[in-house]
RNA sequence: GCCGAAGUGGCGGAAUUGGCAGACGCAGCGGACUCAAAAUCCGCCGCCGUCAAAAGCGUGUGGGUUCGAGUCCCACCUUCGGCACCA
C-alpha cells in the first residue's frame, strides 16, 4: 500500500477490474432477495452534468449497500437516446444524428465507468437501436388493437421551435417545456394513446404508493383533475337542439339565469347562421380566436360576453333564459357549455353584474335570507335550497343529489366524472423518433404493420432541411410501400412517436434486455419487477411518471406483467446549484465532473455530493467544502495505512477482546453506534449526509484512541467496520484499503457489519439538571439508577442547593438516564 | 384562489419518540511541527456581555398547550414548487 493516497492510480485500477471480471453482473436467483434499483436514465447529450452525479451516486450507494445486506441487486442503466438535439445538431454539423448520439453515449459511457458505478453493463439498452425500437412499435401495436392507440383530428399544440406538436404535458404556462416558444393551437390529425381511460385508476393507485413523497402524488392528483358532478341537458327553445353543460353544482340548476357556450362551440354557428346576430357574433369569434392560448388562459383577461339572440329552456322550472358566448369558456374541458348561476358562483355573479342579467338566490345559509340586489358576491358556501320547487328546505348537498336523481328521471340530466386530464399526444413531426408502424393505403385505410414486418427502421442517409421538417415525409424509399391487407401502393405513417413513449417502458427491457423475441419475457420481467427504488429528478413528476404507470397498468392488462404500478418507492433529488441558481451554459457556472473527478478523484465528487445536503434538497456546490471531503478520505488513508504498516500489512480482526479499559469499551460503543447509525440513514432515511457525519465522528474517534488506547484488536475492529461502511460511498478507496489490509476478496462481496449490543451499553450516562427548565449543571451518574436515589442526589449538589435557597420545590421530573427537571415557585 | 414543501450561526446542514439547540463539514481564529511555507495534528468558534465568568437573549412572527417546544396546537408572514376563468 502507497503512503500516499493516489486517487488516479487506485480509480483506474479498480474500474477496469470491475469491467474485465464483470464484477456487477446479475442473473435471476431463488437464493437471495431480489432487489431493483434504478436511476432514471439519461439523455446522451454528450457529457455528464452535475444532476448525473447525483441521480447515479444516490442509486450507486443504494445498490452497493442492498448487495452488502445479501440482495441479489439489479441495477442498470441505458440511454434515452432519441430526441431533437440529435436532429438539430444533425441539421447544424451535417452529421447523422445515429453517429452523433454514439459518439455521445461513447463519451458518456467512458464517464459512467470514471464515476465506479456498479452497473451490469451487460443489460445496457439504447432506445434508439432497431433492436429495442422494434418493441416500442410492438408495443404501440398492442395498445391500437386494445383500441388505446387511435388518430383523430383535434385542435393540438404546436411548438413552432420544435416544428413539432406537443402533448399537453410538454406545454408548461402556454410555452414549450423544451425551448420556451410560445405554443400555436394547429387543427391536425395526431396519433393518440387513451390514457383517459385510465384515468380513475392512475388517481386511485397513488393511494398505494406509500413510498412516493407527497409532492408528487399531489402533482399527479392535480394534473389528472378529477370532478365529480353532472350532465344537465337543456333544450333550445328555437330549434331542435339540446346543449348538455357539466356542472358541479347541480344543486342551483333552479338559479340558472343563462347559458355560455365556448366560442368554438359547433352549435353557435348553427344557431346564428341566417339571424341579424350572425356578423356581430363571427366578429367575437374570430377576435377569442385571434387571441393566443396564454392570454386566453390568464386570469386577468377581461370576461366578455355576448348574447347570439337564442335561447334554452331549464329543465327544472321551464324558464327561457338567453345564451351567451363567452370568451373565458373552455371547448376542451367539460362539455364546452357552462350554466350561468349568478348567485352561488363568483365567475358568473360578475359577468351577470356586468352584462344586467338576472340573479336568483335558490342556497341561502340556515335562518338567513338573500336577496340579489344586496349581495355583493356569490354565496359559494353550504346552505338550504330555497326557490326550487320540491327541493325547498333541503340542504343543499342532499339537494345535489335529489336533483340530479330527478333529471335523470326525466331524461335530462345524469352523474358525471369529468377530467383535466387529456389523451396523450404521441404523434412527432420529427425524424429522430420511433417510426409509428401505420400504413395508409386508398383502399383499406389506416392499416396497422403486420408484427413480422417489425422494425419499421429510420433510413440512414438523410438530408435534413434547413426548414427543420422531418426529413421522412420527402424520402419516397421509407414513405413508399404496400399496403399489407390489399397489396396496392400506400404511404407509410412520416410521424415518429414522443420520446416518452420509449422512456415508458425501459425499466422492464432491463429485466430482459436482449431478447429478440418479445420485449422482454414475463417470468423475469415478473421476477424482478417492481423496481423496489427510482431515482430521479422532480421535473419528471408528472410527464414521464404518469406516463410510465400508465404503461404498465396497459401491459398488466393485455397480460405482459403481473404488476399494475412499475416504481414502488420514489425518491426525488433535488438540483445541483451553483451561486444560488441551476447550473446552466447561459449562466456560465456550470462545474464540469470530469474536471472534479482528474482534479480529486470520483470518490472525492461522490462523498461531496452526498455530504453536501439530503437528498430531496437543492444542493449548492461548494469547491472548499469537496476539499474537505478529498481531506477526509486522506485522513482514513493515512490512519489505515499506519496501521497496517506497522502490522506487517495485516489488519484482520479479531479474537476475543478480554477486559478493556475505558478508552477501548468508548471506542468498541462509537464503532457500533456507528455501525448502527448508518444502517438508519442509508437503509431506512436515505439520509447520506449524516451517515457520512458519523462515519467522520468515527474517524475522529479512532485518532483520539491513536492517543489514548492501546488494545490493537479495538483499533482493528472499528478499521474494518470504518471500510465497511464506506464502501458504498466511496467504493474505490474502500477495495484499495480493504487488500491493503490484507484481505484478498472484494470488500464488495462483503457482509454489512452488525452491531453488537453489547458494546452499546455504557456504564455511565451525562444527566442534565434544569431549574424551570434551564439548564444549571450537569452530572455523570451510572445508568439506570433509581429515579429516586437520582433525586436526592441531584438535591444535595452544591451548586443546586445553592440555587434553591429560599426557594419552594414544587415538583421534581425526573427522566431516566437523561434529565432532572426541579419546579420551584 | 386551491394544493404541497420549506424557513435554525458567516455558509452547507444536524437534532430519528416533546428532553443539553447548532452534531458533522466549510470558512474564520489560535497553538504545535517547520529555517520558512504547504501538508498534518491539537484547540476555539450563535448573539450580547465580561479582564474572565455569571446572568440575559436565541430555531420566520404573534399567541397557546406542557415541568419542558426547533419539534405539538391556533393565527399570520416570507420563499420555493404544482394546479388554476375547470364550470
Amino acid at each position: 500500500m502507497n503512503e500516499r493516497y493516489d486517487y488516479a492510480e487506485i480509480e483506474s485500477k479498480w474500474q477496469k477490474k470491475w469491467v474485465d471480471e464483470n464484477t456487477h453482473r446479475v442473473t435471476e436467483s431463488d437464493s437471495k432477495p431480489k432487489y431493483y434499483c434504478l436511476e432514471m436514465f439519461p439523455y446522451p447529450s454528450g457529457n455528464l452534468h452535475m444532476g448525473h452525479v447525483r441521480n447515479y451516486s444516490i442509486g450507486d450507494v443504494i445498490a452497493r449497500y442492498k448487495t452488502m445486506h445479501g440482495f441479489n441487486v439489479l441495477h442498470p442503466i441505458g440511454w434515452d437516446s432519441f430526441g431533437l438535439p440529435a436532429e438539430n445538431a444533425a441539421i447544424k454539423h451535417n452529421t447523422p444524428p445515429a453517429k452523433w448520439t454514439k459518439e455521445n453515449i461513447a463519451n458518456m459511457n467512458r464517464q459512467l465507468h470514471a464515476m465506479g458505478l456498479s452497473y451490469d453493463w451487460d443489460r445496457e439498452v439504447t432506445t434508439c437501436l432497431p433492436e429495442y425500437y422494434k418493441w416500442t412499435q410492438w408495443l404501440f401495436l398492442q395498445f391500437y388493437n386494445k383500441g388505446l392507440a387511435y388518430k383523430k383530428g383535434a385542435s393540438v399544440n404546436w411548438c413552432p421551435g420544435c416544428h413539432t406538436v406537443l402533448a399537453n404535458e410538454q406545454v408548461v404556462e402556454g410555452a414549450c417545456e423544451r425551448c420556451d416558444s410560445i405554443v400555436e393551437k394547429k387543427s391536425l390529425e395526431q396519433w393518440f394513446f387513451k390514457i383517459t381511460d385510465y384515468a380513475d385508476r392512475l388517481l386511485e393507485d397513488l393511494d398505494k404508493l406509500e413510498g412516493w413523497p407527497t409532492k408528487v402524488k399531489t402533482m399527479q392528483e392535480n394534473w389528472i383533475g378529477r370532478s365529480e358532478g353532472a350532465l344537465i341537458q337543456f333544450k333550445v327553445q328555437e330549434t331542435d337542439d339540446v346543449v348538455e353543460v357539466f356542472t358541479t353544482r347541480p344543486d342551483t340548476v333552479f338559479g340558472v339565469s343563462y347559458m355560455v357556450l365556448a366560442p368554438e362551440h359547433p352549435l353557435v354557428e348553427k344557431l346564428i347562421d341566417g339571424t341579424d346576430k350572425a356578423e356581430e357574433v363571427r366578429a367575437f369569434v374570430k377576435k377569442v380566436q385571434q387571441m393566443t392560448e396564454v392570454e386566453r388562459s390568464s386570469t386577468e383577461m377581461e370576461k366578455e360576453g355576448l348574447a347570439i339572440g337564442a335561447h334554452v329552456i331549464n329543465p327544472a322550472n321551464g324558464q327561457v333564459v338567453p345564451i351567451l358566448i363567452g370568451n373565458y369558456v373552455i371547448y376542451e374541458y367539460g362539455t364546452g357549455a357552462v350554466m350561468g348561476v349568478p348567485t352561488h358562483d363568483e365567475r358568473d355573479f360578475f359577468f351577470a353584474r356586468k352584462y344586467n342579467l338576472p340573479m336568483t338566490v335558490v342556497v341561502q345559509p340556515e335562518g338567513v335570507s338573500l336577496t340579489p340586489e344586496t349581495m355583493e358576491g356569490a354565496y359559494t358556501a353550504e346552505g338550504i335550497m330555497v326557490n326550487s320547487g320540491q327541493f325547498d328546505g333541503m340542504t343543499n348537498t342532499e339537494a345535489k343529489k335529489a336533483i340530479v336523481a330527478w333529471l335523470e328521471e326525466k331524461g335530462q340530466g345524469k352523474l358525471k366524472v369529468n377530467y383535466r386530464l387529456r389523451d396523450w399526444l404521441i404523434s412527432r413531426q420529427r425524424f429522430w423518433g420511433a417510426p409509428i408502424p401505420i400504413i395508409y393505403c386508398d383502399h383499406c385505410g389506416a392499416v396497422p404493420v403486420p408484427e413480422e414486418q417489425l422494425p419499421v427502421l429510420l433510413p440512414q442517409d438523410v438530408n435534413f432541411k434547413p426548414s427543420g421538417e422531418s426529413p421522412l415525409k420527402y424520402m419516397d424509399e421509407f414513405a413508399q410501400t404496400t399496403c399489407p391487407v390489399c397489396g396496392a401502393p400506400a404511404r407509410r405513417e412520416t410521424d415518429t412517436m414522443d420520446t416518452f413513449v420509449c422512456s415508458s417502458w425501459y425499466y422492464l427491457r432491463y429485466t430482459d434486455a436482449h431478447n429478440d423475441q418479445k420485449p422482454f419475457a414475463k417470468d423475469k420481467a415478473d421476477y424482478w419487477m417492481n423496481v423496489d427504488q427510482y431515482i430521479g429528478g422532480v421535473e419528471h413528476a408528472i410527464l414521464h411518471l404518469l406516463y410510465a404507470r400508465f404503461f404498465t397498468k396497459v401491459l398488466k392488462d393485455i397480460g405482459l406483467v403481473s404488476v399494475d404500478e412499475p416504481f414502488k418507492n420514489l425518491l426525488t433529488q433535488g438540483m445541483v446549484l451553483k451561486e444560488g441558481s441551476k447550473m446552466s451554459k447561459s449562466k456560465g457556472n456550470i462545474v464540469s465532473p470530469e474536471e472534479i473527478i482528474g482534479k480529486y478523484g470520483a470518490d472525492t465528487a461522490r462523498l461531496f455530493i452526498l455530504f453536501a445536503a439530503p437528498p430531496e434538497r437543492d444542493l449548492e456546490w461548494n469547491d472548499q467544502a469537496v476539499e474537505g471531503c478529498y481531506r477526509f478520505i486522506n485522513r482514513i488513508w493515512r490512519l489505515v495505512e499506519e496501521f497496517s504498516r506497522s502490522h506487517d500489512g495485516k489488519c484482520v480482526a479479531y479474537g476475543e477482546f478480554g477486559d478493556l479499559g475505558k478508552a477501548e469499551k468508548d471506542l468498541r460503543r462509537l464503532t457500533h453506534t456507528t455501525i448502527k447509525r448508518v444502517s438508519e440513514d442509508v437503509g431506512v432515511r436515505f439520509n447520506f449526509n449524516t451517515a457520512i457525519s458519523a462515519i467522520m465522528e468515527l474517524v475522529n474517534g479512532m485518532y483520539q484512541y491513536r492517543e489514548q488506547g492501546n488494545n490493537e484488536q479495538v483499533m482493528a475492529e472499528a478499521i474494518e467496520t470504518l471500510i465497511l461502511l464506506m464502501a458504498p460511498f466511496t467504493p474505490h478507496v474502500t477495495e484499495e484499503l480493504w487488500q491493503g489490509m490484507g484481505h484478498t476478496d472484494s470488500v464488495h462481496h462483503q457482509t454489512w457489519p452488525t452491531v453488537d449490543e453489547k458494546a452499546l451499553i455504557a456504564e455511565e450516562t451525562t444527566v442534565v439538571i434544569q431549574i424551570n427548565g434551564k439548564v444549571r449543571d450537569k452530572i455523570n451518574l451510572p445508568m439506570n439508577m433509581d429515579s429516586k436515589e437520582v433525586e436526592n442526589l441531584v438535591l444535595a449538589l452544591p451548586k443546586i442547593s445553592e440555587q434553591l435557597t429560599g426557594k419552594d420545590i414544587k415538583k421534581v421530573v425526573v427522566i431516566p438516564n437523561k434529565l432532572v427537571n426541579i419546579v420551584v415557585g
